[in-house]
DNA sequence: CGTTTACTTGAATGCTCTCAACCAGCGTGG
DNA sequence: CCACGCTGGTTGAGAGCATTCAAGTAAACG
């Protein structure tokens, strides 16, 4: 298996990769290594000179406020150029951190340059990730602001096994999910109690499962219901909306 | 002037916008049309074929959730091209409609595909837009995830100075602003009392005032301590955090 | 002018937060 | 091996921010 194959996986869901395209990719990462869990990768407010591509684990972008709270405007699965917007912006506006051990795949800024210089089909691929990245945060906006926790939590349970499923990491109707509930709050902007409660309604209810770093989906269409999850926005093409029973 | 000026002048905040990329934009113009207020230039679900530069005006992206309740995601302004992205995801998901009366220029998507084929430095600019836009939804999250009504309402009004400023509609520490408390309530995420105390609560403050259509700012350093605002993630690389005085 | 739209105000309800414990699992060291 | 301490999760209760409902005012429009 190749190394930028998540990567492939997701740009593939609506364009066609081609062997020489993947080639490309390929040769464009510098180095590959494993941070632990819970260490900044790149820090808000520096200028990167090359980008992250991340191969296994989760990271998550987020920004610090003035009184202390943190909130987290974006999760990035494997498969994911954590922050190929770096490339073209000069200074990062937030900080991206693991929230699980990860295996990361560096890609110099001068490569990504001499892509956009030869490739043009490449480059709409690349710039289409970062479009994705856009939708998926409008999603976030709306969620944050106009859903009720419960909702909230339904939609990124969603997203996330849609996003996970494209990239092959779901395991029937389950998957890994080893972060804590403070990460969620974090997320969604609310309290880790209030958090827990809307949790466990969801819970309750029977709509899925969550224990230790497992989470098992056990009623798609409620789900899909309370959330108000259409996966439109993912661009992803594939039959999802029924996910395999 | 030229057309396209507002665009190019907001490209050219961090880039070089050569004579000959601002010909080859000028060019790319397929039409150029007045749209009255309160219509979706972008409905939900289409699939454009050609994206829109906002001349004039302002125009608002959002959604609309079960309960009927609205969330705005982002606020364009002139020389925004207010839905670039359209180009490659396949479909929108969300509307855009003009807050007021506004002029838009349309650019078929088959000439973005000729400049991302031929233009690499013109297709990094454009890509770079987006990416704009993308940071200011970041930013967007943040505050309605974790800043006080008082603080977004702060932030927008700074952030709308800044970008405003970028193209030249600031007049002085003022502004244009024609656009109604509900739809801010809507971009924030909250109710139009609530958005009204608020909005009482910092003019009362002497930060800022709004008669009519027109902002002014008061208090700048209040207004951005309060608001907690900081344009870099703008990109705008304008001596801005001190306006002229 | 009369009508509509936008803005403002008051009061009651309720969602969400904070504070403060308490519990459970797990790794470490005695 | 078990006690301890740490982290993450859970629960209860009171406070407070934000919403809704409802009404009233002001400004814009034909």
């Amino acid at each position: 298996m190749d190394l930028v194959d998540p990567l492939v996986a997701r740009l593939s869901q609506k364009n066609v990769v081609t062997p020489e395209e993947r080639e490309i990719l390929g040769k464009a990462i510098a180095r590959i290594r494993d941070v632990p869990a819970d260490q900044d990768i790149v820090t808000e407010g520096s200028r990167p000179t090359e980008s992250t591509l991340l191969l296994r684990g989760f990271t998550a972008r987020y920004s610090t406020v003035a009184n202390g709270k943190r909130q987290i405007v974006a999760i990035h699965v494997s498969g994911d150029f954590v922050d190929l917007h770096g490339f073209l912006l000069n200074r990062m506006d937030h900080g991206i951190y693991t929230m699980t051990p990860c295996r990361i795949a560096s890609v110099p800024h001068q490569r990504l340059l001499e892509i956009t210089e030869k490739f043009p089909h490449l480059t709409r691929l690349l710039w289409l990730s970062t479009l994705i990245d856009a939708a998926i945060h409008r999603q976030w906006i709306v969620g944050v602001g106009r859903l009720s926790a419960v909702a909230r939590v339904a939609h990124l349970i969603c997203e996330l096994y849609a996003r996970l499923a494209a990239v092959g990491e779901t395991d029937g109707l389950r998957f890994q999910l080893p972060i804590t509930q403070e990460e969620l709050a974090d997320s969604f902007g609310m309290s880790i109690v209030h958090l827990n409660r809307s949790l466990q309604e969801l819970r309750g209810a029977g709509l899925f499962s969550w224990q230790r770093d497992q989470v098992e989906i056990l009623d798609w269409d409620r789900l899909v219901e309370i959330g108000e999850f259409d996966p439109t926005y993912l661009n992803l093409d594939v039959t999802l909306p029924r996910p395999p029973l």
